[in-house]
RNA sequence: GGAGGCGUCGCCUAGUCCGGUCUAUGGCGCCCGCCUGCUAAGCGGGUUUGGGGCUACAACCCCAUCGAGGGUUCAAAUCCCUCCGCCUCCGCCA
């Protein structure tokens, strides 16, 4: 939810900020006719009903002097004056108050559907028009090491750590057991990605993975992301994509000391992904699947703070990719390709030598205000007023992109994967070797 | 799953039976001031949140807000209905 009061008092810049997005500048005008329609009623609502309850208040003081041995007539012809005056109103307070609800829900409809102001830091255009900002590592040369290297499905099936096809069977495409290896890689990932977050000071939670509408609503996913959202009809509950739902609304409706800021917590938990209107991408291996687990950060810090606050996220993004001694480069996503909550987006992709290309392991955005107005969440400025506080998130270790990354990455000619030196505390080993081998 | 109880402006709490004098009581905490070698105590005042009007985003005025949403009524914290949450007991499953 973007801020009323300021696109009153600069529509322009959000009217640019759709187009940079390449969406409707007109919601932008049709939300500030909406939105005076709707002052304008609920003036009149209020003036009605600030009528009618002082008369109301009549009513009780001639009913009780009516009610005295010395009433007078002129005291009952007074209460039934009043009466029918009173009774008159309640139709029209009833009707105006009906009309500004409606309004009102136009209003709401309409700042709904549009998208939170773009950073003038961002890149303007199109998914292709993202800005490189810093590229880590050299790709490996395997043809130089004499040998071409085998992707992530091959050597998972190698060394009994990815089971896809009997995924296939038991839950259909896009899903995937983890076994033996890859299941204990999952783990070590879990708790280097954990034990690196909590000393940076992130509180660790296990949420919830099943949340009411609120929640989805208010993290902006039921925008253009619906479709990819999985819900429960019976029980009108969705299955959360990201950690970053449940984390989010944590606080909602509620009123953060600012001594309390910035509250930074580390979330693991299960990912659901329709994926629709992916068909056909990625359809082999475990880049894009149904389900899948994550360590999500998620901060909440005041609204000046929230640029550095990215920073800093993407700087611990950073530290768990180096760790795991994976070559990539960071993007400045463009402002086309942010998703509606965020202001700006960082992203890292890793280098996947089968592939030849980069591919997206990790992301952070800056909500800035917008979440945190939709779910209530707030703190207090200077003057000890209620404003909207700042969210952000960050991908700590999406598990099966960074176990592709880690397999293809490390791999020897003999399939065996050596684990980066961060990890082998957490796995035991230094090497995973095929079975029998 | 069955039965019962509860949900009030940070926390506790009065009010709900019998609708209007509730502009929601009192205490604690917190903030400001007075008093005071200092601190504490004492005294006075303030202290939900959202929105609208008017404006200097001050003061002021108004509307909404007693878990949420409907309804009855001239008028709802109070009466009725639905839902949500918490607690207790019973049953069931671990």
């Amino acid at each position: 939810m973007i801020d009323l009061k300021a696109l009153r008092a600069d529509p322009e810049t959000f009217r640019n900020s759709q187009l940079a997005r390449g969406e409707d500048p007109g919601i932008v005008d049709a939300l500030l006719v909406a939105d005076s329609t709707h002052r304008a009623q609920l003036a009149e609502f209020e003036r009605l009903r600030a009528e009618q309850k002082a008369l109301s208040k009549d009513v009780g003081r001639l009913q009780r002097a009516v009610r005295e041995p010395a009433a007078t007539d002129a005291t009952r012809a007074e209460l039934d004056e009043v009466m029918a005056a009173t009774a008159s109103l309640a139709a029209a307070v009833k009707s105006s108050e009906s009309a500004a609800k409606e309004a009102g829900g136009e209003v709401a409809a309409l700042a709904g559907s549009l998208s939170n102001v773009v950073s003038p830091e961002s890149p303007v255009g199109g998914e292709e028009d993202f800005r490189v900002l810093d590229t880590v590592g050299a790709p490996r040369d395997f043809a130089a090491e004499g040998f071409q290297p085998r992707d992530h499905v091959e050597l998972g099936e190698l060394l009994g750590a990815i089971d896809v096809e009997r995924a296939a069977k038991v839950s259909g495409s896009r899903f995937f057991y983890l076994t033996g290896p890859g299941a204990l890689l999952e783990l070590a990932l879990l708790n280097l990605a954990v034990s690196m977050a909590t000393g940076n000071g992130f509180t660790p939670v296990i949420p919830p993975a099943l949340v009411k509408p609120e929640a989805m609503e208010g993290t902006g996913f039921l925008g253009q992301a619906a479709e990819n959202v999985y819900h429960l009809a019976d029980d009108d509950m969705y299955l959360v994509g990201t950690a970053e739902v449940p984390l989010a609304a944590l606080h909602s409706q509620e009123i953060i000391s600012p001594a309390d800021l910035p509250l930074r917590y580390v979330g693991f938990s299960p990912c659901f992904r329709r994926e629709a209107g992916s068909h056909g991408r990625d359809t082999r291996g475990i880049i894009r699947v149904h389900q899948f687990d994550k360590v999500e950060m998620f901060s909440y810090v005041t609204p000046d703070e929230s640029a550095d606050e990215h920073t800093r996220l993407l700087g611990w993004e950073r530290e768990f990719v180096d760790a795991l001694e994976i070559p990539y480069r960071v993007i400045d996503v463009a402002t086309g390709d942010l998703g509606a909550s965020a202001a700006r987006k960082f992203d890292i992709e890793a280098w996947i030598p089968t592939q030849g290309r980069y591919r997206e392991i990790t992301s952070t955005s800056d909500c800035t205000g917008f979440q945190a107005r939709r779910l209530g969440i707030r703190t207090r400025d200077a003057e000890g007023r209620p404003v909207p506080l700042a969210t952000l998130n960050g991908t700590l270790c999406a598990m099966p992109r960074v176990i592709v990354a880690i397999l293809e990455n490390h791999q020897r000619p003999d399939g065996s994967v050596v684990l980066p030196a961060a990890l082998r505390p957490f796995f035991g080993r230094e090497v995973i070797v095929a079975p029998g081998s």
